[in-house]
DNA sequence: ATCGCAAATGATAATGATTATCATTTGTAT
DNA sequence: ATACAAATGATAATCATTATCATTTGCGAT
């Protein structure tokens, strides 16, 4: 039972999964730490399994998909539904937020707009609906020097 | 070969498959009828098998699935990713929309606000990427009488 | 540090939606 | 009516995700 290394990092996101009420186990924190400190901020279950096994730290896949889904329900993390059917995750950081995703290289940028929340909930709210959740994804071509087509 | 009955009805179909660049076949015409004549626009693959097997018009899954991407393809449905996994289509009759969907009943209703449409367009265009497409869904209650919830 | 045990994990089977195969049927131009 | 490419339908295959269940692990109480 070695302790290894980073006591102190592990620590901080021991508490931070009790304080979700989730009890800190290997697989969660390995979880939560990839999120933390991937280049990526939206990744699917699949990119999480494949990027714990490139770095040894292998976690069931069954695994990732039932913490994923955990960590929404805490609140750690936010699903959305892009086009292709798979769900995509990213740390909540408690500021709701809308999403532009290149179709050329899956690039995926974010913004806000307050007038398009505003106008979303006079369009519910005229017609009686009482807003539960949005979702607003722009599809574009960035344009990128980068991004392959173009 | 019997050709039984609203042949005025089919031949307007048969010319509206024809312009889509589809030849005129059976299970089509049912298709596309069945979007025509329901009482609700949007609808899934399986919504559409089990109406079509309801009347009698038995038309092989497969098939569906084949028919409501053509049809997408051709410009005469549009397809949407409501949250639940599956794809939902309509009628295209050529206004883009956006939809506000009851989480309690699923019913679906359309809107549109020009706002909305322009703040999209500025936030990407803010950011160099050219819109292609893009999909605003609000999941609410819609609190109607014959709702579910309350 | 050691126990005890509920909770978590992981290998794998199962599910649900959708697509691929391929033998048979059908629409259409000749 | 004939011929043949295209479409259909039964079914297998695929993909993402969830369910099972035997084994392991975190953690509170000794
Ligand atoms: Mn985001
Ligand atoms: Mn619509
Ligand atoms: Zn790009
Ligand atoms: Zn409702």
């Amino acid at each position: 039972m070695l302790k290894i290394s980073n006591q102190g990092d592990d620590m901080k996101k021991t508490d931070h999964l009790k304080n979700a009420g989730l009890k800190s186990t290997l697989p969660r924190i390995k979880v939560l730490s990839l999120f933390e400190s991937a280049e990526q901020r939206h990744m699917s279950a699949e990119d999480i399994y494949k990027l714990l096994l490139s770095t040894g730290d292998d976690v069931g896949l069954a695994t990732v998909y039932r913490i994923l889904t955990q960590f929404e329900q805490a609140g750690l993390l936010v699903r959305h539904f892009f086009e292709g059917g798979k769900s995509v995750f990213e740390l909540n950081q408690g500021k709701h937020h809308d999403h532009i995703v290149c179709l050329q290289c899956g690039q995926v940028e974010e913004f806000y707009d307050q007038a398009i929340e505003e106008r979303q909930e006079k369009a519910a709210t005229e017609r009686g609906f009482s807003i539960r959740d949005h979702s607003l994804y722009i599809y574009a071509d960035c344009n990128k020097e980068n991004c392959p087509h173009r």
